[in-house]
DNA sequence: AATGAATGAGAATTCATTCAT
DNA sequence: AATGAATGAATTCTCATTCAT
């Protein structure tokens, strides 16, 4: 059966890191294969193009965040508030490395616009992180309300997180989560 | 034979289009040379390379905001909510294109990390947004909040300039300044 | 584990249909592996090149021709007349499908030139081929006559399967195989 | 105006010989490129990919043919047989090579089908060639007649090309033009 | 100033082939 | 025998950049 030097979700894992850190156009697929410790042709034995493998990586990316994080909003044990903190907290873990002290970005940003299947997945996403931030505040708010502060806390996060790595400072995104907590207390 | 078919401020006005439209990368100097009725070759008369171009119109937008939008949050002859009202309505002509009907993207998102000079004129850029917008707090808020308030509108308005293009509906930057403009009446 | 798939036969047959149809070089390993339910590297076990597999093929062609088509010619039994027409009735049958409707190509026409062993191999071929028709007209014409007829006859075959393909008609093929028969008449 | 190398037709030309002496699929752009002293890449200054150059590579001989071949059918002064005399003998120029005394086999045999832009080409070439030998039996036969031996004509020269180029024996397409000149006699 | 030709490095992709299991 | 993973060389194509005129 070969030695299998990788497999997919490896291929996976590295090429969001080199996404994450240098954005889609500038990370070749000799990058991601050298970072998988194969040969460029070898990728096309898993992804029949870098275009594919980018909407399985944004995919991956998708499902991770409703496993990890998303999932806290709707774990009806807690309450919002118990939620919105473990939301929040998770989501730090993705962004900053403590490894290599690092803040990474969001891959949808740049590549949105590059392939309408990139756009569809990207909004498949976001569709679900804001569903799960409006079930959080609908425990205390009415729908409308809630429906505007879930927009509010999207825009506001992806904001933070675009301003915390042009300046290199990861308090942009805690402040912001700071204020989504505080909503729920007035 | 020499005489000038094109100055610098035109086709920095077409690639700043262009990237908008289509983002840096995906853009190629051949793009930005046609729409400019000359050939590749002759942009490096104006411009050392696609970086020294970018740079440049990195700056012509920081500057066109400055004259255009962030003007109005200096203009001491209007109250803070007149303020606003004027940078909002100005900033909305920027992104959205009355005659194509089209959004336009920030610039600076997708293009931050490619090289650390883009970096130092987004910094630059994104300081000023704030200053002009924490200035107009500061009428009915003392520093602290206006601080906050401005950080969270510049990072609330990068969101959604985002969310916007991605569902390609500009109410999510409509909205964002709906709520600016509410929050001075608190 | 061991059980066979495949045998030679089968691989000849499928890479047969897919040169024909595609051409040698439109055609890839994995193309002719998928088509007989194997992968890629398993052919290897049968055949030791790409090439080595096209030898083969036109020599099973060769040797299907051979038992099919041009053995009519040496059939005693039938006369001159009767031997043409089971000849380009059997080869009707070789170029046109009945089953999907296509029009088939001569695999030797694109590929002579690729490597000499291939070209040694079409060779073989069309010496019988010639062989063949020059027997026919042996019977009413004489040597020098029965030559020129068969000569003219192959080249004329060839020259109208090439036609009914880029025109996708067969009467170019049907067409000169009366007027071949009809030689025999004058 | 910079030093200028190479011109498209001569990249034409050159690519003509490469394809006409070792085929489309054989050929490479550096080949190519090579022949013409100049990089690859240079080559898309004046063609837009492989298979642009290869339609205006088949345009070009379709225009050759035009100009130098099929011209003489449509030549009045001419009887027809010194029509089809002077029609031969400029084919014959083209496919034998003096110099090298190479022959050069029929681009279009094994391209037609890669591309349907191909095939289009193609066919607009083959109907040119048979209309001119057509044009020549009817000074002495009807239209059903000449129909016919222009059909034939076809094909027999182009099966003749091919059986030349695998025989190598240019005596195949001379004794084809012999027999199209006899048939004006009968 | 502008041109237009050429460059050359590098990108994605293809594919016949090898080989350990 | 068959697999499936990996190889590596080749191929098409892109594009920022240079430079003689």
């Amino acid at each position: 059966m070969a030695r299998k030097k990788v497999d997919e979700k490896t291929i996976i894992l590295n090429s969001l890191k080199l996404f994450r850190q240098k954005s889609f156009h500038n990370t070749s697929m000799e990058d991601i294969a050298t970072s998988c410790g194969i040969l460029k042709g070898s990728l096309y034995h898993y992804f029949s193009s870098k275009e594919d493998l980018m909407i399985k990586v944004i995919d991956f990316v998708h499902q991770y965040f409703q496993n990890e994080i998303f999932i806290h909003a709707w774990n009806e044990k807690l309450s919002a508030k118990q939620k919105l903190k473990k939301f929040c907290s998770a989501a730090e873990d993705v962004f900053f490395d403590k490894i290599s002290g690092k803040l990474y970005g969001n891959i949808g940003i740049e590549s949105a616009l590059v392939i309408p299947e990139f756009n569809t997945s990207i909004r498949a996403f976001f569709q679900d992180f804001f569903n799960a931030i409006k079930h959080i505040y609908k425990e205390k708010f009415n729908e409308k309300t809630a429906n505007e502060l879930a927009e509010r806390s999207v825009a506001e996060v992806e904001g933070s997180i675009m301003l915390a790595r042009i300046f290199n400072d990861k308090s942009y995104i805690i402040n912001t989560h700071k204020r989504m907590i505080e909503r729920l207390e007035k």
